[in-house]
DNA sequence: GCTGAGCGT
């Protein structure tokens, strides 16, 4: 399952995001998003768990959570378009 | 190039 994070830091990387999730769950994947031209982090990404129940842990306990002195923002992520070319 | 919306190749 994938997470939303948002309002993060700029200046925070996917292993920091990974760690925090890893106290948490075990996460599997960290795409923190970042604009394809310029390369700067658009201020938020993408974490993606083993379990539910981790995942479920990681949001409740991290979201809201104070992280490099911002809220930090984490949610279920939306399911993105299937690449299949099939649409609801 | 130093930003702030929140959902991605």
């Amino acid at each position: 399952m994938t997470i939303y994070i948002g309002n993060l830091s700029y200046q925070a990387t996917q292993q920091d995001v990974e760690e925090i999730f890893n106290d948490y769950g075990s996460v599997k994947r960290v795409q923190l998003i970042t604009d394809r031209e310029t390369g700067r982090m658009r201020g938020f990404g993408f974490v993606d768990m083993s379990d539910e129940d981790e995942e479920d842990n990681a949001i409740e306990n991290l979201n809201g959570a104070t992280w490099m002195g911002r809220a930090l923002k984490v949610n279920k992520a939306r399911p993105r378009e299937n690449r299949s070319g099939f649409r609801s």
